[in-house]
DNA sequence: ACCGAACCGGAGCAAGCGCTCCCTTTGAAC
DNA sequence: GTTCAAAGGGAGCGCTTGCTCCGGTTCGGT
């Protein structure tokens, strides 16, 4: 799942402090009714596959309540120990509930990633002004961003878009950019791949910035898209050619 | 030195795993002469105090080189004793001759950033056209940090201008831009520190995309210097109030 | 050639952290 | 109420990593 792993790896890969801030590649909250069906023994399905006990139930939404709080604040290399203490279960229920942190965070932040989606889905469909759609997701996806380090830094851990996560994003960002350039806003050779990228590179002037200079993001924001206005006319340097998303090269929002 | 250290901190502050990718605040390669002076007992002034052996000096030579390239390849986080075996030194001797790995950091980063501004200065004073002045500085810059994390790791952990490096960089940076404001060339409400950070997102973009999709960061750069120019004529959110730089808030190129 | 101070090197210490082991507790079916 | 599988919890293991300690070695002045 993460890269340059050791040879052993015998079925937990996160070994030893390699653990990159995540790898958001399978189950994206998977249907509950497809559990069993493929060999992935991943993360049990969210409610209860067939009768999970009460009190397991409720420990299982504390801890998901207590580490997306936890990582959004601290970021994806807090203590296991924080997340227990914090939602009240020892160490042993949280591993039963996720064998892995790097399982806990992947769907911690698929769950966020979903209802941001979804929203942002909403707003964009809202706006007839393709332009103010484009500017407003970045608006949103930053707003987003400065409250969260863990989204923060499992995006520019692992740019790059693939998995089910990243590729709605991508389509979605895709979605955006078609309707700008049928209106003749955005000059002719962005590429979705631009805007995906320049994305990132603000999330990260966020975080970056985010206790020194509070907002100043926001004028980053401003340039960038003034710069991607169909007024700059000049060509781009060509981009050169993705070395082919490898099948483990995941992302995530 | 670093942020939230504990109360401990007995006379060595990087404690445990807290250190945070560096802090260049104090002795940017400080003048041999003013050795004893301040009350800063750190590290030894660069060319013998007062006659070191011959071995020591050789051994510390190697030990920079060796820091030099590995912090470049791997970042802030590798493991000394990486360092010492590429250096050919023991453990004991790598602390002898810098006091924390921190020391060791802020040591070679300082020096990389010398001969780096000196660099830059002279390629834009080679130059009449302001504004090729200032994209070549982001260029230059950016070619930089895509070939040495560790340098774009502690830019982003501790940005804002501060120290005597960044404070150094910061005026360069102030120059380029009172030229081009001058010829009419930038936006007139840029301010310097939205050339800073802007650099600082965009080396974050190198560091990111470096694997994935080489030489895309030229794309965002082209696309943020589109947006700087003078074209652009709608004003900027208004850049809220700075929060005091504080003493201790350090940073580099 | 001699001597002492400076230097070398690496085994080892201590602390952080992901994860497991195992005994105890509890929910819910009867 | 009884029973027992499932759930709980936390001490502790193993590994990493920054840093230290100390016996042996080497330099350079005499």
């Amino acid at each position: 799942m993460n890269v340059a792993q050791p040879e052993q790896a015998l079925r937990k890969e996160a070994v030893r402090g390699t653990l990159n801030p995540v790898t958001l590649a399978d189950q994206p909250t998977p249907a509950p009714e497809a559990a069993r069906a493929a060999g992935t023994a991943a993360t049990p399905a969210q409610p209860a596959k067939r009768g999970r006990r009460a009190d397991a139930e409720r420990n299982r939404a504390a801890i998901l309540e207590a580490a997306g709080a936890v990582f959004a604040e601290q970021g994806c290399a807090v203590d296991v120990r924080e997340i227990a203490r914090r939602s009240g279960v020892g160490m042993g229920t949280l591993y039963r509930h996720f064998p892995t942190k790097d399982d806990l965070l992947v769907t911690v932040l698929g769950q966020q990633f979903d209802t941001w989606l979804t929203d942002a889905h909403e707003r964009a469909s809202a706006t007839d002004d393709p332009w103010q759609a484009l500017t407003g997701f970045f608006e949103q996806i930053l707003t987003t961003q400065s409250r969260n380090r863990a989204v923060v830094e499992s995006y520019t851990a692992t740019n790059g878009p693939t998995s089910s996560c990243a590729q709605r994003c991508y389509s979605f960002i895709d979605d955006l950019r078609t309707r700008c350039m049928n209106a003749g806003l955005l000059r002719p050779d962005i590429t979705t791949t631009d805007l995906v990228l320049l994305s990132g590179s603000l999330s990260q002037a966020v975080l970056t910035t985010g206790d020194t200079h509070p907002g100043q993001w926001r004028r980053l924001l401003h340039i960038s898209l003034d710069g991607l206005s169909s007024r700059n006319t000049e060509p781009l340097p060509e981009p050169e050619p993705e070395p082919e998303p490898a099948a483990d090269a995941p992302a995530i929002p």
